[in-house]
DNA sequence: TTGAAAGCGTTACCAG
DNA sequence: CTGGTAACGCTTTCAA
């Protein structure tokens, strides 16, 4: 039988409540008192105060959680999300606060479980894809919590930190444009919930599924409508994950036709890498060279020569975690906008001579 | 206010047990109370019995600490404790439990107050430096633990899921050896305690402070004693911190004297790396070349071109966490060491003529 | 199939 | 400074 706090106020002959107090409240007691029970205690082998039956009690836990709507695993294969992580344990570390992970299982009723069940005082929310019904959950149990992703319909109260997608995805498809870049796809991962892998025909931006696809696919389609080049004229590609696997899969063919794209600008470094890596496959090599862009500049982009959108992932991750653990009075103060900055790398250039 | 499952219940007109068991136990009452219950819940915000509550009447939790016993922050700059994580959130994954991350502050009396503090129900302990007192307190609190440093003292029933640190260590050395090197320098993080960067002098391995150093140095000390090197004539060498900068702020000044290493073993990747670093800065850069080898094979490892030891990342940490789930019937079984490889690549090369 | 009663181990309030 | 008393919100026998 693993002792109480009971035990330990037995022991020295003292009341449940002068034990607490020596462990939460030491200066409701003599300090002589309180080392008779710390001994007594180390005596019997307490070990402190039960961590559940203190969170009941004291109405909140010590913990934050952080949700990504991905598998879990996959979270730390992405060099984007794991400087998130950094971020955010950078805070929670100064705020003593532990982090609770949160891993979703694939049904949705079970993953609605999951968020009900997470013992944590509030959420970060990594915003992958469709995270709706997981903010649900988390309204509902009167949890406060921070987004990463720009939701049309939030609500002024709403924490909420990010970039602005689609300025920057307009300044690096500005880039492109200026190239001379006139046949161009645009590869995003999940655009439409169930489509397949490859090119995919959208009537327009707000078709795309997640609102961080739709802010950059219309900041491409904005800085190409500027130089005459209709959403008709562009290509959208769907991939089947955010991994360059995925990518790779998904530009299979792409650049078979007659007239294919002279350039494709990524949702994401991996996709793009994937890019690279379909390009390198190809007999012949990249040839006629393809301009290559990607998003969000991860370590590895710098070494691919990729051309790229700079965001302060682990700021990122650190704010997000400070909006939660202080929150500012100003509610305005709950949306932060991260600076974004274009990396132009190798891996664009002009448009060939055909 | 927060419905509470006694709302609920009134609302319906039923007990408390029976909405419980409508949650948790659905084959205790009828489909269609249950339903009404729910509707009921919903109707009033319900979010689903209290976590916190749940998990102290049940007496578990459903989740695991993964316990870092240096920064959590740092932790995941680490790549192979990123990899580490990943294993582990594989394995939480498909158990349906979440991983609750503990930062450690820096006074040791709160970090003990955070481990006792951790509301788990058992802890993956990821060893980097002295985590006695760490387990001390998982012990008392009678939690379960799985450890990834081979300790001198464990007990039979204790889990633990490592590699032969002094097999692999000699491996590598044997191959240094083997290329010629006489003049070698060992460089590991935190040697000692306190001691400062750079070489040190230390009677013996023993001396080393943590268990995987020690395991390490002594693997590297077996195979120069076995082509005639005594331990007196390697040079340690202490960095202080697991970083490139540390590395190489640790090895700065060691290839001046009239008789430099021809090699440095490291005991990390991300030291090895440092080590390279420090080398190119070199007036006249590494030359004459310098053998460099590293510990764990990172993906950085292969782009420098490192020579080092391969060793199961993500498995270290999925077994781990199987481990502390599935509790193997068998007390052997709970005792996993994982193979390594020796990786050559081109940092290591022949002495060269002098 | 349902409900009453008894805690799980702690902390907070308030009187002494 | 100390000790009673009353929750915190739930689950689990066990009896009806």
């Amino acid at each position: 039988m693993k002792p109480t706090l009971q035990a330990v106020a037995d022991a020295v002959g003292v009341s449940r409540s002068t034990v607490s107090n020596a462990y939460s409240r030491p200066d409701q007691l003599s300090a002589a008192l309180r080392e008779r029970i710390l001994d007594a205690a180390r005596q019997l082998g307490y070990p402190g105060p039960n961590p559940t039956a203190r969170s009941l009690r004291r109405g909140f836990v010590g913990s934050i959680g952080v949700l990504f709507t991905s598998q879990l695993s996959y979270a730390f294969t992405d060099p984007f999300a794991v400087r998130f992580l950094t971020g955010v344990s950078a805070a929670a570390e100064r705020h003593g606060t532990s982090m609770l992970l949160v891993p979703l299982p694939p049904a949705q009723t079970d993953a609605r479980r999951a968020v009900e069940n997470a013992a944590v005082d509030g959420f970060c929310v990594y915003c992958v894809a469709d995270e709706e019904w997981a903010l649900d959950v988390i309204r509902a149990r009167g949890l406060p919590y921070v987004s990463t992703a720009p939701r049309d319909d939030a609500g002024a109260d709403e924490r909420y930190v990010g970039i602005d997608e689609r300025a920057a995805a307009r300044g690096i498809a500005a880039h492109v444009a200026g190239l001379g870049h006139r046949r161009v796809a645009l590869l995003a991962d999940a655009v439409l919930p169930d489509a397949p892998a490859g090119p995919l025909t959208l009537d327009g931006v707000h078709e795309a599924w997640h609102p961080t696809t739709r802010g950059r696919l219309t900041g491409f389609a904005d800085a190409f409508g500027e130089v005459g080049v209709d959403w008709a004229d562009l290509t959208v590609v769907n991939a089947l994950g955010n991994s360059r696997q995925a990518a790779a899969a998904a530009v299979a063919g792409l650049f078979d036709g007659p007239a294919p794209p002279t350039a494709v600008l990524a949702g994401s470094d991996v996709l793009a890498l994937g890019v690279l890596d379909a390009l390198a496959q190809r007999p012949g090599g990249a040839n006629p060279p393809v301009s290559v862009t990607g998003f969000d500049d991860i370590p590895e982009a710098a070494a691919a020569g990729l051309t790229t959108v700079r965001q302060p992932a682990e700021d990122k991750g650190r704010i997000a975690a400070e909006l939660l653990l202080d929150p500012p009075a100003d509610a305005a103060a709950g949306h932060v906008l991260l600076p974004t900055a274009l990396v132009v790398r190798a891996s664009t250039g002009p448009v060939p001579r055909s």
